[in-house]
DNA sequence: ACGCCGTGTCAAGAAAAGTTGACATCTGCG
DNA sequence: CGCAGATGTCAACTTTTCTTGACACGGCGT
């Protein structure tokens, strides 16, 4: 992946905070042992540092109990933008 | 990931090759191409001999114009089977 | 003031995902 | 037959994801 050639470039966003906030401010610790990951990775998942493993991702949905579309989103933006598109 | 000591064991399946054989007998190659990856990769992913980043996912999602969670499952099993549970 | 908890972040390293190039096999077609 | 396309697979290598351990910072309760 990260090649310039493909003409379609996709960012993956998620919703963690809230779910997790809503999931009665369920702590990053206690979600990261509930999916089965360290502190720092959900943190840097959270935080859309990268994106997770699809099994991660499953994972995540599941302790929610939301299908993963609604946990993670994708946007897929034409012709890497010289500047950001107005 | 891969840490015996998590409770549920999560498998990925996949329904990439009817969807490929659906769209009009599309290649391996040709989806890949598509995809940004490599067709190796995509052999790899299809055959499931390991899970694709979530990114991946999405994008093979999209090009069969379908919501993620019909081109990949994600299975959660109990306690690692002895023998397989029958 | 002190300790504690939740969070953000860094570094070094292991593991998984993805890359290229090569080669074997199988099928279908001239 | 001979050849081309589609697929499966191997090896060596790069990049991304994930791990542990550490430390800093901002609340908040006592």
């Amino acid at each position: 992946m990260t090649k310039g050639s493909d003409p379609l470039r996709a960012t993956v966003r998620n919703h963690i905070r809230s779910l997790r906030f809503a999931a009665s401010e369920m702590t990053q610790q206690d979600l990261a042992n509930r999916i089965g990951v360290s502190r720092q990775t959900l943190n840097a998942i959270e935080g859309e540092k990268y994106s997770p493993s699809l099994e991660v991702a499953f994972r995540i949905a599941r302790v929610f109990g939301k299908p993963l579309e609604e946990v993670f989103t994708c946007q897929f933006e034409a012709a890497p933008p010289r500047k950001r598109p107005k």
